[in-house]
DNA sequence: GATTAAGCGAGACGGTACGTCCGGTCTTTTT
DNA sequence: AAAAAGACCGGACGTACCGTCTCGCTTAATC
């Protein structure tokens, strides 16, 4: 017997760095059903009051389940949000009819519409917190959520400014920004209504400024 | 909420709500303990592990003596918010040099190097997110913080249209969003630097659009 | 006023040394039900599976409650039986009628019997399994509780060695051990029953080994 | 032996009692290492912190490999003491040369040497505990294992008496369990040293007591 | 030699309990 | 009566293991 069991500690099973979990094991069923109940208990009791136990609960599912994929439930709901509410991955590019003010009239009237379906909006706003309070969740969002993005917007009046519709010297990111910047803060503060009144007077009045002189 | 039904009922409540707490034997040293503390605190950790007891532990006071003078860690900040960073009551009307493109990239520009203030931008970030999550509060905020608010953008722009500098049919309150709303979203969202270029490309181009035609 | 406690760095609130709570405030009413759902709980599912959770929700009592005050559950259990089960605190010595076997027959008798009440014998044994792998433990079981320990055993043996009833060299632990060592191994590792026959045989065959010579 | 699903069962077993796994195709490497791991570990950390997972782990053993043969950790370390630690399986009867008292006096010594032996020890405590947890655990411990049986001093004693050393009406069983509990109490609730003098002075002092009058 | 059915290493899974942290209430003592 | 202190009940945290359950992969035994 005695039979030392190899001084040099193995892995040592202390708390040392975790190896991630293996993605092609994972069980779709529970997946799915975590997203969901997400999403449910979001629009439910809102993201504050949002805890890791209720989504296990809910989804019929171990915690551990969800600590093992995803870090925290700000995670949980991006991915919730891309999957079930959100546009999958693809960039869905604004349409180019020619017509730029009806193009971008359209885009912002059909997310206004968006952001005034609750199942839309709690999960939504629950992201833009996370993202408010973490700069590296904020980065997530933004490279995977098409509404809360720019880079479609900058792209239609990169056409728009080619074909000679808008100023040569306009600055495309901040034109960008004039568009999305008053929705999003009329949005999340809460400063009023998000109906089409609003969002084709922001186009006309945006567009106002970009054309070019004469 | 869920305003638990108190089950020793005093003799002759009626409405059985806890009486208020008399102002005029406030401590205000606690007071500006907490407010102090709490500065501090959602500067170091962020406004998501700002706790309560953390405020107590660091002003050294009982953790009873914030519950009894605010409903919210939320709340509190605001407190603390208007008292040491913000303006402390009077609203600060925007300059009226006559010059509209010149008095706004003067307060824009005053406004970004305000929100590169470590020691303001962290309660603000705060007040923000919590306002997104509570309407109640969001009211609350806007109403007792200039910064933030849009009416003396308002005021200004109004003047700026009765002078003839404007359209006679400009939409006064997108006018001021059109303002604030890139400024916020840039910030809230960190979409890109808060610096006195940005500013001053944005008052630019939105008036561009303001302007009387030809 | 009152001595502020130096701004900086009040107790630091890092993972340092809890400071132990006061025992003045303590509340007694928690107190008796933590340690009464012990009792009842080891009772019902036995020591492996007896949880500090448990224990808590049929207290009606915060986890935390039992965790400010017990370091393990062997420790709850360890107040709950002497407070309930066992002597309050005073050493319970040994008849001395001058007839030493009378008065050790009886003794054993009346622990045999103890050891027949399920109530009595489920709490002790769980105490005795965590005196097996806590020797801290061990000790403050052995230190407080009457039953298990030896020296009331000696203290009788010396009065009847004194009185000329025993060899002038008998080693009085060891007479000791020879009394509470085979009940106890027949008890805890269940190797027949306890009854008065047995424990009368065993302190007749012991006694009948110490007496002097002649 | 095509073994379908169990012939003698319906056909919708669903929770039906699982079939037992064959031996006969029993990894002997994998059965060694988790018999080592286990000693190894319980020897680490005591019986309380010893876990399947670990003892997988450090075996390099799935931990079904371990479900499928053991029904708990306890049987798991049952099998490596009595393969590594304990007689593999004969009973190692005490030797009779004549002389009561030596004979005695030798196997205690050489038990408590063993019990010194903190390879032999923590794994033995463990199985003490284990047993003392559960009564079914007890007897195989018992009937496996021949250190803790007492069945070995019945033999010796019972020849003893035969030749006229021991009263012709001693408790055979009560004698030895006379011998061995006061060990036993002594070393598993650490209430002294397990040394000669001891076992030697027990030994004497039983024998005492059970010579034949006169 | 091909088939096939274990046993096996690995580890994801639904769960339970852990011990800690904090929310919000209550009580005691001090100011 | 407010305040400092902190005990209290409750509930969520993130972790550790439980015992079960797939996954390939290897290894015998049967075809």
């Amino acid at each position: 017997m005695s039979q030392r069991p190899d001084p040099d500690q193995p892995p040592a099973s202390g708390t040392g760095a975790r190896r991630p979990p293996d993605p092609s094991r994972r069980n779709a069923r529970s997946r799915a059903a975590i997203l969901g109940a997400s999403l449910q208990l979001v629009g439910e009791v809102g993201y504050a009051r949002l805890t890791i136990e209720a989504i296990a609960a809910r989804a019929g599912v171990g915690k551990q389940t969800i600590y093992r994929w995803w870090p925290s439930k700000a995670a949980v709901l991006l991915d919730a949000f891309t999957e079930n509410g959100g546009e999958p991955g693809a960039e869905p590019a604004i349409p180019d009819t020619g017509d730029l003010a009806a193009d971008l009239r359209a885009v912002l009237r059909a997310t206004a519409d968006e952001f005034s379906d609750p199942a839309f909006e709690a999960p939504y706003r629950a992201l833009a917190i996370a993202g408010a309070q973490d700069a590296d969740l904020s980065r997530e969002f933004d490279a995977r959520l098409a509404g809360g993005g720019i880079e479609v917007y900058i792209t239609r009046l990169r056409a728009a400014r080619d074909a000679g519709q808008l100023r040569e010297d306009v600055d495309l990111r901040l034109a960008a920004e004039m568009l999305t910047g008053p929705f999003f803060q009329r949005w999340l503060a809460r400063r009023g209504p998000l109906d089409h009144d609003f969002t084709d007077a922001l186009v006309d009045t945006v567009l106002a400024g970009l054309r070019p002189r004469g």
